[in-house]
RNA sequence: GGCGGGGUAGCUCAGGUGGUUAGAGCACACGGCUCAUAAUCGUGGUGUCGCGGGUUCGAAUCCCGCCCCCGCUACCA
C-alpha cells in the first residue's frame, strides 16, 4: 500500500435521471457524452470514474405509482430495471457505479449530511406560503398561474383546472441559502470555466446577482422521500436528496474504509454532465450546499443543448419523444453514438432528424470510415494474404499522414479538455480523409501491377509500405475512435490482428496512438464484415 | 415586460474587433480511379448575409428602428 494519497481519478457524473417516465434520446445522449469522455480519460490510461443512476422520491413519482396502482417503490424498481439499466447496456455505456436514490446507502448518508446542516444552523424551520392548487394538491409557481376568465375574472386559476389558487401556508425546514449568494459570485468569478459553457454560465451568474431567497427543502404533505431525521413528519425535498447522490454514491457519510478511501479517490468531482433545465439546481443549489458542509466543490457543472425535432424540444406529450432503440435497432449503438456526438456542438442545442442521421451514416460511416477499413484489409488480404508486410522505406506522402495522424491526437486531445466532443470526432475524422486521400494518391492497385512478379508481392517496396502505411493509420483511428464507437474501434482492433501482439484496445495510450510503426510485421489481417453496412431505406419513426 | 442568444447558400452551420470576387460539410453536376460497402479522389455553381434607415472610401460585420425564433426571469423533477 503507497502512504501517499491514491492519485485523483477523473470523476464524471450524468444527472440522476428521474424515474416518473421511460428514456428518450435527450436522456440517452447525456450518457453517452459522459461516456466519450470517461472512455477518452480512459483510453488516456487515467483513473476514472463514471456515476449514473436514477432519482426515485418525489411527489410526481408518488401520483405515478399511484396512478399504476403499485407503491412507488415498486414503480421505481420496474422502470429501473426495465427501462433504465438496460439503456446503458443498450448505449455500451460503461459506467463504474449505478445509484438509485431509494438505495440504504444514499438514505442513510443523505440524513447524516442534512443532521450536520441542520446541526450548523444552516437549516431552519419556517413557513413556506405559496399559490396551492387544491385539485392538483400542489403548490403553483407564479409563472405557471393564468389570470382567470368568468366567474373567476380577475382571480389566478391553475392552468391545469382553470379554478382559482389558494395562498396557504405550511411549515418547512429551510436551507439557508442566501448566505451563499456572495461567496457563489465570487467563486464563478474566480473560476470562468466553473460554470460552462458560456451562456449557462452568463445565466447562473445573473440569476445568484439578483439576490438568492433561502429555500424550502422539506415536505410534509406527502411521504415518498427522506425522513428529516429530526422530524420525521417531513421527508426532504427531492432535489436536496437528488443532487447529494454526487457525493453520496462515491462514499460521503460512510464508515466504511473502503468508501472513505474511494471518496478520497474521486471527490470533488471533475464534470457533472446536466441538460440546460437543470442547471441551476447544479450550478447554484449544489455548490452552497457543499459550501455548507465544507466540502471542496466540482471542478465543473455543463450543461448541454436540447435535441430539437422538427425546431422544438423534443416531447413526449407532443409525441416527438424518441426511444434509443428506435435509432439503435436501425443503425446500431456506434451509430448512434458517433452521430450524436459528432453532428451536435456540444452545449447548443442542435435539430434531430432521420434525414441527416441517414445522411451522416452513409457519408461518414459506410462510406468514409467503414469503406476505408474494408479497402485497406482488402489489399492486405489480396496482395499479402493478410499478413502485414514491412513495406520499404517511407517517403513524403507516409510523412505526411503520420503528421496528419499527429495533428489529429493533438487537436482531439485539446477539445477534448474543452469538452468540446464534436470537435474531437471531428479532429480524429481529419485522419480518416487523409486516409483515404493518400490511398487514391499512391494508387496501391497501380504500383501492384508493376511490382508484383510471378504472382509474388514483394514485401519491402512501395506496395507494401503503402498498405502498412494506411493500417498504420487505421490502428490510430481504432485508437481515437474507441471512445466514440468502442464495438466498430474493437473490430477493426481485431480485423487488424493488433489484439494479440500489441494487447487489449483499452490499453493503448492515446499519447503514442500517432506513432507510425507499432504495428508488428507479420499482423494478420482479415477482412471482416462491413462495419457500418449501406443502410438503403431512410428510416421512418 | 426585463435580461441573454439567434435570424448567412436547398439542408446543418462557421465567419462577425468593418476591407480584395462571403466560407465549410452535406446534397447536386462533371472529370479521374477501380483496392473498397456503386465506395474513393479532384473540379464546379449556387446566396438582395431577417427588414428599413444611418456612419464610412468601404458593412454580413458598427449605430438606430422594426419583425420573427429560442432561453432565463427560483423551490414539478
Amino acid at each position: 500500500m503507497p502512504d501517499r494519497p491514491a492519485a485523483k481519478a477523473f470523476y464524471l457524473t450524468t444527472p440522476i435521471y428521474y424515474v416518473n417516465d421511460a428514456p428518450h434520446i435527450g436522456h440517452a445522449y447525456t450518457t453517452v457524452a459522459g461516456d466519450m469522455i470517461t472512455r477518452w480519460h480512459r483510453q488516456r490510461q487515467e483513473d476514472v470514474w463514471f456515476l449514473t443512476g436514477t432519482d426515485e422520491h418525489g411527489q410526481k413519482v408518488m401520483r405515478t405509482a399511484e396512478a399504476h396502482g403499485v407503491t412507488p417503490q415498486q414503480w421505481a424498481d420496474r422502470l429501473v430495471e426495465e427501462s433504465w439499466k438496460p439503456v446503458l447496456s443498450t448505449l455500451d455505456a460503461r459506467n463504474d457505479d449505478f445509484i438509485r436514490t431509494t438505495e440504504p446507502r444514499h438514505v442513510e448518508r443523505v440524513q447524516r449530511f442534512i443532521q450536520d446542516l441542520y446541526e450548523r444552523g444552516d437549516i431552519y424551520q419556517g413557513s413556506y406560503e405559496g399559490p396551492y392548487c387544491v385539485g392538483c394538491e400542489e403548490y403553483k409557481l407564479p409563472g405557471d398561474l393564468l389570470a382567470g376568465v368568468g366567474e373567476h375574472e380577475g382571480q389566478q386559476v391553475c392552468p391545469i383546472h382553470g379554478t382559482p389558487v389558494e395562498l396557504v401556508a405550511e411549515d418547512n425546514y429551510f436551507f439557508r441559502m442566501s448566505a451563499y449568494a456572495e461567496r457563489l459570485t465570487a467563486h464563478y468569478e474566480a473560476n470562468p470555466t466553473f460554470v460552462q459553457p458560456a451562456s449557462a454560465r452568463n445565466e447562473i451568474m445573473s440569476f445568484v446577482a439578483s439576490g438568492l431567497q433561502d429555500l424550502s427543502v422539506s415536505r410534509s404533505t406527502f411521504d415518498w422521500g427522506i425522513p428529516l431525521p429530526w422530524d420525521p413528519e417531513h421527508v426532504l425535498y427531492v432535489w436536496f436528496d437528488a443532487l447529494l447522490n454526487y457525493a453520496t454514491a462515491v462514499g460521503l457519510g460512510s464508515d466504511d474504509p473502503a468508501d472513505q478511501e474511494l471518496f478520497a479517490r474521486t471527490w470533488p468531482a471533475d464534470v457533472h454532465l446536466v441538460g440546460k433545465d437543470i442547471l441551476r439546481f447544479h450550478a447554484a443549489i449544489w455548490p452552497a450546499m457543499l459550501m455548507a458542509a465544507d466540502l471542496p466543490l466540482p471542478h465543473q457543472i455543463f450543461a448541454h443543448g436540447w435535441l430539437l425535432v422538427g425546431g422544438e424540444k423534443m416531447s413526449k406529450s407532443k409525441l416527438t419523444g424518441i426511444a434509443p432503440s428506435q435509432i439503435i435497432d436501425a443503425f446500431g449503438s456506434d451509430a448512434f453514438r458517433y452521430y450524436f456526438l459528432r453532428a451536435i456542438p456540444f452545449g447548443q442545442d442542435s435539430s434531430f432528424s432521420w434525414e441527416d442521421l441517414h445522411a451522416r451514416y452513409t457519408a461518414e460511416l459506410a462510406n468514409g470510415f467503414g469503406n476505408l477499413a474494408s479497402r485497406v484489409a482488402a489489399m492486405v488480404g489480396k496482395y499479402y494474404d493478410g499478413v502485414l508486410p514491412a513495406g520499404g522505406d517511407a517517403g513524403p506522402a507516409e510523412a505526411g499522414l503520420e503528421q496528419v495522424a499527429a495533428r489529429a491526437v493533438a487537436a482531439a486531445e485539446e477539445a477534448i479538455d474543452r469538452l468540446a466532443l464534436h470537435e474531437a470526432v471531428a479532429a480524429t475524422w481529419t485522419l480518416v480523409e487523409a486516409t483515404n486521400g493518400y490511398l487514391t494518391e499512391q494508387a496501391p492497385w497501380s504500383v501492384a501491377k508493376s511490382e508484383i512478379v510471378d504472382g509474388t508481392a514483394p514485401t519491402d517496396g512501395r506496395l507494401a509500405a503503402i498498405l502498412r502505411t494506411s493500417a498504420e493509420a487505421l490502428r490510430c483511428l481504432a485508437v481515437l475512435l474507441h471512445p466514440v464507437m468502442p464495438r466498430s474501434a474493437q473490430e477493426l482492433w481485431s480485423s487488424l490482428g493488433a489484439e494479440p501482439v500489441l494487447g487489449p484496445l483499452g490499453a493503448q495510450p492515446v499519447s503514442s496512438a500517432s506513432s507510425f510503426g507499432l504495428l508488428p510485421v507479420g499482423a494478420i489481417v482479415t477482412k471482416g464484415d462491413s462495419l457500418f453496412p449501406r443502410i438503403e431505406e431512410p428510416t421512418e419513426q
